[in-house]
RNA sequence: GCGGAUGUGGCGGAACGGUAGACGUAGCAGACUUAAAAUCUGUUGUCCGACAGGACGUGGGGGUUCAAGUCCCCCCAUCCGCACCA
């Protein structure tokens, strides 16, 4: 007996599973060369990787596993694959924890880093764990400084003044996470905004490439292309003055950014950003003025709240004279919903014909006038509902007529003459601010010297390290606290200076260390001839989260170092696939206490605590710590093994869906793992048989026939991330193979150890473990499954004997026919008629239109 | 508010415009067992009817087509993102 079999037959996935790993590891088994392999094609696996938290969860579970199967699968088909892992280290996380529990930030990422990895390393992932790196490594972020004063010498990084959540209480800047409903997560203050001098990327400079490169983006799911083609935002547009009928401080004029042009007839007010400069100078004299402008400034500055607030305005009192007709003049106001982060800051209004301008107007009384008439309605009015939709151009002087593109470029074309404004394409993408005022992340190597202004630390100085004795005794940046750590002297002018305190947003971290994967060791930050090699990552797995963010800064990180010279390629991802979250259901007692599912009993219809008491069964939500509804990945691979874990968080569903943990769910992917074992030692004990397998008849070819089938459909099932698919099929398989058992036909034991070594190495990716035990048993001459090639389908095998086509009477089933694949329209139709039922069913009738879809379906389309 | 997606049996889901419900899970009946678990066999969309057969059925409403879960239009619900969570 072998010690992998409890004394039951059973399969002892515990001692298994720790066995293969020590034996891949052992073997060296997923090690890969930074340079190419012997003409080998390259397969660059690589998954979003994980912040660590300290535990694994479901989701990273079901993250790892689909890059896993990807990874083995390519592997097994002949590519040479990167599948690489890190960590990305620096974060808020951490240094919330070393203010609540006085613990080291560095430390507690270690200790958690430790943690999580020995539970990925028991998920049995095909990694190369030799090229594993933390974000926090001052090795990493010392290359990051580098690369950051090399942005900042061409140009690509610059320092501005920018608005942040500024908590009035604790004396902090919050992220916008932790302003809830415009107060602090910690204090309840309502939050300010405040201005702070910060570090930006020039992502814009990139707008144009960032948004052409979308559509050589084939492999990237259509609804990423799009959100990030609106995130970029391009549109075309005027940007003209608008002049005051009487200056105002100074200010003759306001400019303003519309992509209606066509509709500036229709015009019947000016509405300012509350942190335009007009505003700025307005509220300098007029206090109720400066009390609207302040009471703006609580809402916070995330583009959520400040839309989804309710829009307010108040009347300046100025007026602007209509560029097109002097005669006419306009109010300015000061309006909630106009940002200064987009165009210039100011529009003017056409309730008419946008929706927000409308809403405005109707609350406030102001004029709306309609200057494009829907063709369907000319005489149109305006209700609550503005109209955008194309039309003619009336009301409005010497555009009357026109439709809304050619009346664009008409006014366009009198702006420009009468020297107002001009045509302009606008984006919506704003450059990227960097900077954050928190200890726990990369230090920005610059220095202020009051001599020289701002100066670069000396490469030779890098990396800048963090100090490893920050203080977190009172709240703000531990590092601008620090009592040593930023006074330095100039390197320029000897003279006393200060670091920059600031350190780096974490979206830097990881917008280039899968760059630094293709060669981790290298004395640059990414070495040119292993990223030439191994870049575009061929598929890069994450959540559906990060569409925009991530990805658009990676895609702009990557495009600069291409532009510096130091990677090979401007785009870092050529494929891309976007998982789903893990939900569960969660629970709470009568008295509101949330529970863990482990703390439930579940009956059939309702829910009670281990000690008998009620239990409220709430909605399946996202898995989170603060309802409990989270499932431990750990537990669930003590109890029931890692290929179990693997095998049920790719079986439910696909898996860019959500995935909800079920414990059925488990215990049946349990079953499907002991099966799998099981039909291999009865494959294994068959008596030999000595007719080969071309020679197989019967119930030995239909056995053949299943398995070359399945072969096909598993191989094109996971090509297409479709894994509850392929795992259909290869339930099919199982059953094959288990209904062959017993039976008696020319060539069934090796049709059987065919069918048997098919499944072995087409679970293999998703099940691992088990596979190479069952591959023990039925084939131990072949070696390990990891170093078996992919099986291939006999295209003689995939073809059918006979096929059933469908008979349709008005396109309702009325019964079905068997032909031989292939059979022509004739034959079908003929047959068809031939059926008793159908006969019946058209006796009486004239048949106006036979249609036959070759091996589908024949229709009767008739007349009573 | 804006942008993007999703919706099919009790549940997860499958389905080049061509037999809706593959496969799993749950349920029911049976075999094995002293018993339970495990395993195996059969069965299971709803309604009518006798297992023949029929009607209905893919969030709701309309449309295109010989034929619609699939294509088009409108609506509803849920989820993701919104620039300092990662």
């Amino acid at each position: 007996m072998d010690q992998t079999t409890h004394e039951s037959g059973a399969y002892d996935f515990s001692a298994a599973e720790a066995r293969w790993q020590a034996e891949w590891e052992a073997r060296n088994s997923f090690a890969t060369a930074d340079a190419p392999q012997g003409g080998r094609r390259k397969c660059y696996v690589l998954e979003m990787f994980p912040y660590p938290s300290g535990k694994i969860h479901m989701g990273h579970v079901r993250n790892y596993a689909i890059g896993d199967v990807i990874a083995r699968a390519r592997r097994a088909q002949g590519y040479d694959v990167l599948h690489p892992m890190g960590w990305d280290a620096f974060g808020l996380p951490a240094e919330n924890a070393a203010r609540e529990r006085n613990v080291d930030p560095a430390k507690w990422t270690r200790d958690n880093i430790a943690a999580m990895k020995a539970d990925l390393k028991r998920v049995g992932l095909s990694v190369d764990w030799s090229r594993e790196f933390a974000t926090c490594d001052p090795e990493y972020y010392g290359h990051q400084q580098k690369l950051f004063l090399d942005l900042w010498r061409a140009g690509l990084a610059y320092r501005r003044e920018s608005a942040v959540n500024w908590d009035p209480v604790d004396m902090t800047v919050l992220a916008n996470e932790q302003v809830i409903d415009g107060r602090g997560w910690k204090s309840g203050a309502p939050v300010e905004k405040r201005k702070l001098r910060q570090w930006f990327f020039r992502i814009t400079d990139f707008a144009d490439d960032l948004l052409a490169g979308l559509d050589t983006l084939e492999n990237w799911p259509e609804r990423v292309r799009t959100m990030q083609r609106n995130w970029i935002g391009r549109s075309e547009g005027a940007e003209f003055s608008i002049r005051l009928t009487e200056p105002c401080a100074g200010i003759e004029s306001v400019p303003v950014y519309s992509t209606r042009p066509d509709t500036l007839f229709g015009m019947s007010f000016v509405a300012l950003a509350p942190d335009h400069p007009l505003a700025a100078a307005i509220a300098a004299t007029n206090p109720e003025a400066a009390a609207f402008i302040a009471a703006c400034q609580s809402a916070g500055t995330s583009e959520a709240a400040i839309e989804a607030a309710e829009k307010r305005g108040f009347d300046t009192g100025l007026r602007v004279v209509h560029p097109f007709d002097p005669a006419r003049t306009h109010p300015v106001w000061i309006a909630n919903f106009v940002l200064m982060d987009y165009g210039t800051g100011a529009i003017f209004g056409c309730p008419a014909h946008d929706q927000r301008d409308l809403d405005f107007a109707r609350k406030y009384g102001l004029d709306v006038t309609v200057v494009v008439a829907p063709k369907d309605d000319p005489g149109m009015a305006v209700g609550d509902v503005a109209f955008t939709g194309d039309g003619a151009i009336v009301n409005s002087g010497f555009l009357d007529g026109l439709a809304v593109t050619a009346a664009k470029s008409r006014a366009i074309a009198e702006l420009e003459a009468r020297g107002a404004g001009k045509g302009v394409v606008n984006w919506r993408l704003r450059d990227w601010g960097v900077s954050r005022q928190r200890a726990w992340g990369c230090p920005i190597p610059m220095i202020h010297c009051e001599v020289c202004g701002t100066v670069p630390v000396p490469e030779k100085h890098l990396p800048v390290r963090l100090p490893e004795d920050l203080p977190f005794d009172r709240p703000g940046n531990a590092l601008d606290h620090h009592p040593s750590w930023k006074h330095v002297a100039c390197p320029q002018c000897g003279a006393a200076a200060q670091r920059e305190t600031d350190t780096f947003d974490t979206f830097v971290d990881s917008s280039w260390y899968f760059a630094r994967f293709c060669a981790p060791h290298a004395p640059v930050p990414a070495d040119p001839a292993a990223t030439s090699h191994w870049m575009p990552v061929d598929h890069y797995i994450g959540g559906i989260e990060h569409a925009i963010l991530h990805l658009l800064y990676a895609r702009f990180f990557t495009r600069a170092m291409h532009r510096l010279g130091q990677v090979g390629v401007a785009e870092p991802f050529a494929g891309l696939f976007t998982q789903g979250m893990l939900t569960h259901e969660s629970y709470r007692t009568e008295d509101g206490k949330w529970l863990y599912p482990e703390e439930v009993i579940r009956h059939a219809d309702h829910a009670t605590t281990l000690d008998g008491r009620k239990v409220i069964v709430g909605p399946i939500e996202k898995m989170s710590k603060s309802k409990r509804n989270t499932v431990d990945p750990s537990a669930v691979i003590a109890r029931f093994g890692a290929d179990t874990a693997r095998w049920f968080v790719l079986s439910d569903n696909p898996p860019e869906r959500d995935v909800e943990w079920t414990e059925a769910g488990a215990q049946g992917a349990f079953r499907y793992v002991q099966r799998l074992y099981r039909l291999a030692r009865s494959v294994a004990a068959d008596r030999a048989d000595d007719v080969a397998l071309e020679r197989a008849e019967g119930a030995a070819r239909t056995l053949r026939q299943a398995t070359h089938r399945t072969i096909a459909a598993v191989t094109e099932a996971i090509d297409g991330f479709a894994f509850n698919v392929a795992i259909a099929r290869l339930y099919e398989l199982a059953n094959a193979i288990a209904e062959s058992e017993g039976r008696t036909a020319p060539g069934l034991a090796a049709a059987r150890r065919e069918a048997m070594s098919a499944l072995i190495r087409l679970a293999a990716p998703i099940i691992p473990h088990v596979a190479e035990e069952a591959n023990a048993l039925v084939a131990p001459e072949a070696g390990l499954v990891v170093n078996q090639p992919w099986p291939v389908a006999d295209p003689d095998l995939l073809k059918r004997d006979s096929v059933t086509l469908a008979v349709q009477i008005m396109g309702k089933l009325r019964g079905t026919i068997e032909l031989p694949p292939g059979a022509d329209a004739e034959t079908a139709i003929a047959q068809a008629l031939a059926e008793p039922r159908i006969a019946q069913l058209l006796a009486g009738a004239t048949i106006v239109k036979r249609i036959h879809v070759p091996d589908r379906i024949v229709n009767f389309v008739v007349r009573p």
